[in-house]
DNA sequence: ATCCTGTGCT
DNA sequence: AGCACAGGAT
């Protein structure tokens, strides 16, 4: 099945070699760094996540020392961040890793989803960034450029919507660039392709074919269920 | 497939 | 106070 989607990888990628946002955990993209920026960035902006992390690194640079680490002491480098549950299931994904895993970061799809805390979403960003496996790590970014791109109708909100996205996404992802592809979206997502409001289609790789653009309807896409009537 | 959760917006 | 958001858990 072929669709506008298969026109994306190429100059996308060329869009991201120009304008790829220069981010810690990707000048080193090691399982551990980016699992803990996936995690830190859940719900979180990125400015605000910089400073997090670099201390964070620097207290905890290995996967053992964040299973070994004191509890006051994850807690204080976690304060301000919010969603404290989710220092707490890097801890348990941590001894997990030391525990069952050996200390060694598990490469296969399945045992990184079985962690603390990683869902669908963060497994493929990790297997995807820092093991090259061609999953699509789809988040609200790929779920958003996709629907426009393609003009596609579906709700990305039910089960079914996200599965048909996924696997549009899945035929179409670079085998040999998977973890470029991932953050060339979410970068397009964050700074292109915004989500309210107009997209800044004129700097966008995906100009000349998105259909979104092409039919006017970048403000109808993607699709979410109606809101409830506000007050 | 549905529910849950904390946070920030309105 | 109530809703929307964005993921994960069950």
């Amino acid at each position: 099945m072929l669709n506008t989607l298969s026109f994306l990888p190429i100059p996308l990628l060329q869009w991201y070699g120009e304008h790829a946002r220069d981010l810690p955990w990707r000048r080193e993209p090691t399982p551990y760094r980016v699992w803990v920026s996936e995690i830190m960035l859940q719900q979180t902006r990125v400015a605000a996540v910089l400073g997090y992390f670099a201390k964070f690194m620097d207290a905890f640079p290995t996967v053992q020392d964040l299973a070994a680490a004191p509890e006051d002491q994850l807690m204080k480098l976690w304060q301000g961040l919010g969603y404290y549950s989710r220092a707490r299931n890097l801890q348990k994904a941590a001894r997990q890793i030391v525990d069952t895993f050996g200390g060694v970061f598990p490469t296969d799809y399945g045992d990184i989803r079985s962690l603390a805390g990683v869902g669908d979403y963060t497994a493929a960003a990790i297997a995807s960034i820092s093991f090259g496996q061609p999953v699509p790590a789809v988040d609200g970014n790929l779920l958003r450029v996709a629907a426009r791109v393609m003009g596609d109708d579906t709700d990305i909100t039910t089960t079914q919507g996200k599965r048909h996205f996924t696997a549009a996404l899945q035929e179409i992802i670079p085998l040999d660039f998977p973890g470029q592809f991932n953050q060339a979206m979410m970068d397009l997502g964050a700074m292109v392709c915004l989500p309210n409001g107009a997209p800044l289609c004129q700097q966008c790789p995906a100009e000349a074919f998105c259909q979104a653009r092409k039919q006017g309807r970048t403000k109808d896409l993607p699709v979410r269920p109606a809101k409830k009537p506000r007050r």
